[in-house]
RNA sequence: GCCCGCUUGGUGUAGAGGUUAUCAUGCAGGAUUGUCAUUCCUGCGACCCGGGUUCAAUUCCCGGAGCGGGCGCCA
């Protein structure tokens, strides 16, 4: 669509440019180089939608606007008006094949919208490494480097087909909030605020309202937003800020809900496979990836249904492969690494033991493990070593939960905000949470959670 | 929180107890009227901070700050 400062983009111009030619458009953007030539001067003009040369004649523009293109800086906002035109081909070197056509602008006039500061902090361009500290710094630069643009994108497809995927199934996106005055979950560090005159924090998970939702017959909910931790973790894979993917389901149990989610993934691995513009994003990635000697990231589609891998036979595959674990401990990323040898894509580890999993955790008298310890219904899907997700039946009998609290160790009375909200019936319900870094991490072969993420914060990171 | 490592032009790097501190990219100037990773010529620009050892420290030692990797925990 036409806007005031453009007539086409610099993707239709290439897309369309057979049709455009002789007439006058009018295009904007930011110059990627400048080729000066005496009395002529080549410019590379980049839009959100791909790239087009502009070709400057002195005879055209005149001297004056010559000399001005000549003399701008990379990276700055230039508008051209002028005639479409098919591009003259590049000299060949023997045995090269000849590039599609593709078309040019002829400028008759030039506007400097805004000049850029030289120098750049980081090349958008350049064929130099940068790292990503001085990348997160200047992050406004950094998106305007192809693959890194093309990743976000990505992210906003991602989020799109894991909508279509929970709505096609009854779910409906609804928000929960972000400032609470209690712990919601227990067990990690909570950022605190002030909220007037009362001490609160920023909730660490959505976990007691969709819940609450249950109890309110919502019967199938999502939610994607944002979770606040504030753990001092210094991880490729920690945030202390993140988006989480949440759904809770009434009338379910976890199996119902991993069949959920694990169709959701399919979902999402399945369009960006199929989607033409995904699969352009993921080529971008690649030709990215192919210039630093990297392998392409490959969209595998996980086949259904994703293996399940108990958490007794989790233990006795970890034992066999010779690593230190008993019964009762947690996978810690050692042995998670002996997991995943066999298991190097999606998988779910369901039945934890009762002990390692939440108070709200569901649990089937009689389902034991090896020790005689009660099993639970909370489960993780995880992708090669990486949690992605946990989740579980939830315990919706009101004794039960109560004896859940005591046998952990936790005064019910401290949880009188959580219990509150289920002595008045409650379907038996289940859900789950998904980090959306995490799997955006898996799909993109990004090897930071933070390069997921337009403005990390971490540890030692606020700002910008 | 624990363990390990790093810090050199705008960016990314090489390197040594005494160097004109390397290379790439970038930036500035010049040449080229169809370039396209433009090319060619000339130039510019750096040793994180504090203390110590030494005739001499950017280099070695100590401390600090910043950054990175691993772990715990988790999504």
């Amino acid at each position: 669509m036409p806007t005031h400062y453009r007539t086409h983009t610099l993707g239709e111009i290439q897309a369309n440019g057979a049709d455009l030619i002789d007439s006058e458009v009018t295009v904007a953007g930011f110059m990627e180089a400048n080729r000066g030539k005496g009395a002529i001067c080549f410019v590379d003009l980049r839009d959100g939608t791909g790239k087009t040369q502009i070709f400057l004649k002195a005879d055209n523009v005149g001297e004056e606007s010559l000399d001005m293109v000549q003399r701008m800086t990379r990276e700055s906002t230039l508008q051209f008006t002028g005639k479409v035109s098919e591009k003259r081909p590049p000299k060949l070197k023997e045995g090269e094949t000849p590039p599609p056509p593709a078309y040019e602008v002829i400028a008759e006039s030039v506007v400097v919208i805004a000049k850029a500061e030289a120098p750049l902090p980081l090349g958008v361009t350049d064929t130099v490494h940068v790292e990503l500290d001085t990348r997160l710094d200047n992050r406004f630069l950094d998106l305007r480097r192809a693959h890194i643009a093309a990743m976000f994108r990505l992210r906003g497809k991602i989020l799109q087909y894991g909508r279509e995927a929970l709505i096609n199934e009854g779910f409906f996106e609804t928000h929960t909030p972000k400032i609470v005055a209690t712990a919601t979950e227990g067990g990690t560090d909570l950022f605190p605020m002030q909220y007037f005159d009362t001490p609160a924090f920023l909730n660490q998970s959505p976990q007691l309202f969709k819940q609450l939702c249950m109890s309110g017959g919502l019967e199938r909910v999502f939610e994607i937003g944002p979770a606040f931790r504030a753990e001092k973790h210094d991880t490729y894979r920690h945030l202390n800020e993140f988006i989480s993917f949440d759904i809770e389901c009434s009338w379910a149990t976890d199996d119902d809900v991993m069949g959920v989610l694990e169709r959701m993934i399919h979902h999402m691995w399945q369009s960006v496979a199929n989607d033409e513009e995904s699969k352009s994003y993921i080529a971008t990635i690649n030709e990215y990836r192919a210039s630093k000697g990297e392998e392409p990231v490959e969209v595998i589609v996980p086949e259904l249904p994703f293996p399940r891998v108990s958490y007794c036979d989790a233990i006795r595959i970890i034992k066999e492969k010779g690593g230190e674990i008993e019964w009762g401990d947690d996978i810690d990323a050692e042995n998670s690494d002996l997991l995943a040898e066999d298991l190097p894509q999606f998988y779910f580890l369901p039945r934890w033991p009762m002990a390692l999993k939440p108070f709200y955790i569901h649990h089937v008298e009689g389902e034991d493990g090896s020790t005689g310890d009660q099993l639970s219904r909370g489960f993780d899907l995880n992708f090669g070593r990486d949690e992605l997700t946990s989740g579980g039946q939830r315990e919706h009998r009101m004794d039960v939960l109560i004896d859940n609290l005591k046998k952990m160790d936790l005064d019910p009375e401290e949880f009188e905000f959580y219990v509150a909200g289920f002595r008045h019936g409650v379907p038996p319900h289940a859900g789950w949470g998904l980090g959306v870094e995490r799997i955006l991490m898996k799909l993109t072969g990004a090897k930071n959670v933070r390069e997921t993420v337009l403005f990390p914060r971490d540890r030692k990171r606020v700002s910008p």
